[in-house]
DNA sequence: CATGTTAGTTCAATGCGTGAACGAAACGGC
DNA sequence: GCCGTTTCGTTCACGCATTGAACTAACATG
């Protein structure tokens, strides 16, 4: 029973300049007067307010329009330049450490090879600064001007009372306490979660999840994860540990998966489960050119995989209704790209008549890269929630 | 993404109010003193709103308790008189009216008989109307004292933009207006949602739910339901049916299902199906005897009953991550009252070590009776978010 | 250059929560 | 019975928020 929490006269000011701030970086440039319709807020207060944001620099003018007759219009903008945003993605092979403008266009990237059993915590985190002073470098910008670090990292991240403790048994993480190493190594502030979280997040914002109350993205890789978006926020669970679609089971006593379990879907669609049930060898490691293989050949492993994931899906609408499904991640888009007709067809036979009817089904739009900026994407996020008096903050 | 409304001071009052009042609702009686520390308000604002809310009568004054060594403590609480509730439970076989003091005790209530076959809606709307008015004699209540109606029926309530819509085969309804049939006959204000979620709302509100923010409540009886709830609200979907567990896959090509689908969660753990798999003959009518039978005779169907169970709340905790999962409804008690240990071992084998420790699984404290409880609930939670300058309703 | 139209700003009014000063109601010690 | 102490509760000036109304700014048209 979520209770609200004390509100002031100030906490007003927080919100609505939140939501103006929120108006203007989704609803392209606006003059002032647009934005007393959008907003529902009086001239007077949307006067003092953009002349606050304008003067701290958070906003800037975006030229005029003219309408018809009368004074022209000045359209005014977020300031992309404003300040900058740090995106990680720490995955099986690799670190990838990218810097956004306000906008989410990338200004740096570096990327470091990860050897496999290489994924020693201590040296991701390396990674992971090292990245920071190097694409602040390469894009010319001072720790000073970025609001945050977001890490998207594999597995599950579990936010308790105090840090954030990482648990990946694929890399042998259990417990780890990134964030507290994060900021032994820097002052900016950091947040971490789950990457395919963080893809979801990009999904949602800045791919086909865009304007979507209610919806599910879901990621097949090799391993299989979800999102869910509930009312716009996403649905994280008493320990962040929502969303793991993967090991919900939908076969009693099907086939065994690498979680222990038995009849998992990610057993049947995940990239490994499926290949492996195509006959492909397990030594194999090109796995797209793989699966686009199996896909073209078609036959009876295919029809099965589109069952099963059909029936997931279907699973997904008949408990959330969600009013839009992403379906992403490498194998998700190979999978849909190809058959996402028969896929909407198993749905629609799998899920009951009503919420079917309000779902659209629809494949992602940002490919796998999308991990960085959803991370990215958490800080900004922040930035919009609670920009009041913004307080820049110092370097490391 | 989900956008926040715009703010002005009132609403700050209002927020802070409701949550005033529903600190004092359910944390007890309590004295100014004590709400400047559960609130967080200041004593200041603590004074001038209980000022407020006495002379509205909403409050009132609940006894002193001694203070060691200083002005003894004077108590406030919500009183339960006040103003009164309505919930009303239209079931397969009965419509209930129930009329409710703001503590969600009983006053008066009336049942009415409805044979098979003639859940005509004209007539389900006449009786709820002739039951208001009966309870509000019975309980020397008039309507003008009354802050609306709660109405927990079956099938899919779908939320559109105008009216609800109430879809529920069983009764032969296909987009029935039930809300504008009452707004018809009464000029009280009306809730109309989906019986189990309004019985899952009463778990949570009242029932072995209180104090979770994130919680499943499954509801199995004939059929299979469940209420989640994320962040302390429950999860509507985009069209309002969100929550049918009940026809989620659980085996594929498995038992047809009546709802023309195959394997089906309800096929296997809902009264119906259970019965039917240990061979109790389809024209049994006492299903509540013939489960008990079931049960305590045992045996594979049982043992086979309660894998179906425990992997389907596995599969809800491991999308989902509750703290806690509610059993309900008459079979799910019946079910979970003998097998409770063993349903916790199956979940635990079928679900991530990380989300299952992080839940407890327990039986639901209210009986089926709960519905027009928790549909009075619906009122209730209206009048705790926005008691505002409380309009109470004329009369019809 | 006067007029009309649209865009944006300024200002007094009103509402809210807060801290500080104040008032109220008990107890304990003498 | 009186006085100091402790705890509870109220009052009031202040700062900050939005707002409507009055006002200024900047254009087009004739």
């Amino acid at each position: 029973m979520a209770r609200p929490e004390r509100k002031t006269v100030r906490d007003v000011r927080k919100g609505n300049r939140g939501m103006l701030l929120r108006t203007l970086y989704f609803g392209g440039p606006r003059s002032r007067h647009e934005l007393t319709g959008l907003t529902g807020l009086s001239a007077a207060t949307i006067s003092t307010m953009t002349g606050d944001l304008l003067t701290e620099k958070i906003l800037m003018e975006a030229g005029q329009v003219d309408s018809d007759g009368g004074r022209p219009r000045v359209l005014l903008r977020v300031n992309p330049v404003y300040a900058y945003l740090i995106g990680v993605d720490v995955a099986e092979t690799h670190v990838r450490v990218e810097l956004f403008d306000l906008e989410m266009t990338e200004k740096a990237r570096v990327d470091y090879t990860l050897r496999p059993s290489h994924h020693d915590i201590e040296l991701v985190a390396r990674r992971i600064l090292a990245g920071i002073d190097v694409v602040l470098a390469d894009g010319q910008v001072t720790a000073a001007q970025v609001l945050g670090v977001g890490i998207g990292v594999p597995g599950i991240v579990e936010r308790g009372a105090s840090d954030a403790l990482i648990h990946a048994k694929t890399f042998g993480w259990d417990g780890v306490p990134l964030g507290a190493l994060m900021r032994a190594g820097t002052s900016l502030p950091v947040f971490i979660d789950n990457g395919a979280k963080t893809m979801g997040q990009a999904e949602l914002w800045f791919g086909a999840g865009r304007g979507a109350d209610h919806a599910v993205i879901v990621l097949i890789g090799s391993g299989v994860g979800a999102t869910v978006v509930a009312d716009g926020q996403a649905v994280r669970g008493t320990s962040n540990s929502a969303g793991e679609w993967g090991h919900t089971k939908i076969e009693m006593n099907g086939r065994p998966c690498r979680c222990g379990s038995r009849g998992c879907l990610e057993a049947y669609i995940g990239a490994e489960g499926l290949l492996a049930r195509a006959g492909v060898p397990a030594q194999t490691t090109d796995w797209p050119s793989a699966l686009g293989r199996v896909l073209a050949d078609g036959g009876p492993v295919v029809d099965e995989t589109l069952t099963y994931l059909g029936t997931g899906l279907a699973n997904l609408i008949n408990m959330l209704n969600p009013e839009r499904i992403l379906i992403g991640g490498w194998a998700g888009l190979m999978i849909g790209e190809r058959h996402l007709d028969q896929i909407r067809v198993v749905v629609g036979e799998n899920s009951l008549t009503q919420p079917y009817n309000a779902t659209s089904i629809v494949l992602g739009e940002l490919g796998p890269d999308a991990v960085a900026m959803g991370a990215a994407t958490l800080v900004l996020e922040e930035f919009l929630d609670a920009s009041a008096p913004l307080r820049l903050h110092v370097a490391s």
